[in-house]
DNA sequence: TCATAAATATGTAATATTTACACATTAAAT
DNA sequence: ATTTAATGTGTAAATATTACATATTTATGA
């Protein structure tokens, strides 16, 4: 086993001057809940090239944020929204997926509860659409709804992200609503309530459903707290 | 509701040329198993201020190709291999994580067969190090490392990458071996067993280990073509 | 006011899965 | 041949999941 060393490097700046450098983009897919329906926030794309089709909200990343600053930033341009929840979920980097040159960007998907945050601003059409009718997009967008959706699909049948999508207190058939709409699955509702009691971190608030044309169900609220200490921590092999 | 419309853009060249571009690396994981062991393959830093420190295999991404085939390339170029697992795991974008400037990195996780894949350069020290020895390395890179090894962990329990680091044929006891080391759990013997047959996606070669020093277990190939047709695809929330 | 409709709420038996555990079998080493 | 140290398999108990039925509550409207 030989080993020829080469001088180590001293002038970092000048070797990352040598590299060749990209544009960098983040796009939020950014869902929503409602009529029982997984949205999408979507603009109309000011490209010409792409005259009347959705885009997601993207900007590009400036020098001095991270991405997910980038990605905060962008949500609370357009929706006026902070503290909501931000996950990253992938890099699109084919070469020609943008019209003016090499652009590469990262996904970040974005939970918010669509009735207790309205929109400030309505510029290009910004509007919630439903994720499922969506069959075109500018840019390469629709691939990165649809692989938002699947991550989506998989994260919340593993953490408890699907609140975000409701209001701080629920009924357990908003719950499940959220689960069959976002999962495309039938329910059987006395499972799914002893499913969700027996992971033990709903607290009942006391207070009924308002407004409801039958008998109000129960509100229940998601507690962190309870989640941390309950959470599954076992090992289970199975694929 | 009222909507400004600006005019829509038709020079997309000019536009990305707007863009603030930054430096954009690949950093690939890849992890081996040997002596009941998940290792990971690293060299010597190259950098002067990291001088001694080990680091991840990277490169910075070409013009032309994508990062996926910027890492098959590192991946490639370090170890003469192919047609190995490869997959994107996360972006570090924290500004100050190069001493040289502003250089984000894609990390992609890579699984191989540390018997079946010599290593064909050995340039700045290049081999394999126990993954949890490692405290301290160049740049952000044992936090990439990490990051990794939880995404592995994760992903094993629900995907079948695990033989990857395996021959192609395996006895019952090494793929048991791999899951323990791994997850750094003790598991049951019995249970392992049944479990992995249960899932019926491990075909009975009729062979058994040889140069064993007691009774020689039967040998088991992963079908592929099995897992697709077996693999689960009901809804388990659980959290 | 009372009957009806439509939802909430809860319980239980059957089934499937997971866990815990013990003994027989095989081949190498001496 | 005996010992040793593995492999290989079975089974009962506990747990979790599934399928399914009935009682309760409130809004509505006759």
């Amino acid at each position: 086993m030989s080993s020829v060393n080469q001088p180590l490097i001293i002038d970092t700046v000048s070797l990352v001057a040598s590299y060749p450098k990209v544009a960098l983009t983040v796009d939020c897919v950014i869902f929503g809940f409602e009529d029982n329906k997984l949205k999408v926030l979507l603009i109309r794309s000011d490209l010409a090239i792409y005259k009347g089709k959705w885009s997601l909200l993207g900007d590009f990343a400036r020098e001095s944020e991270t991405l997910e600053e980038a990605a905060y930033r962008v949500l609370y341009e357009r929706t006026g929204m902070t503290d909501v929840f931000l996950d990253q979920v992938h890099i699109f980097s084919a070469p020609d997926r943008h019209p003016g040159g090499r652009v590469l960007t990262v996904a970040y998907c974005s939970l918010l509860d669509i009735r207790h945050h309205e929109l400030k601003i309505t510029e290009n059409e910004l509007h919630w659409h439903n994720v499922t009718d969506l069959d075109t997009m500018a840019f390469d967008h629709l691939e990165i709804m649809q692989t938002s959706y699947k991550w989506l699909q998989k994260r919340i049948q593993e953490h408890p992200l699907g609140f975000n999508l409701l209001p701080e207190k629920f009924s357990l058939r908003e719950l499940q609503n959220l689960y069959e709409a976002i999962l495309n699955v039938e329910l059987d509702r006395r499972n799914f309530r002893k499913k969700f009691f027996s992971m033990d971190f709903l607290i009942d608030t006391g207070e009924f459903e308002e407004d409801v044309k039958h008998r109000p169900g129960k509100l229940y609220q998601f507690s962190f707290e309870k989640y941390e200490l309950n959470k599954r921590k076992w090992v289970g092999i199975d694929f």
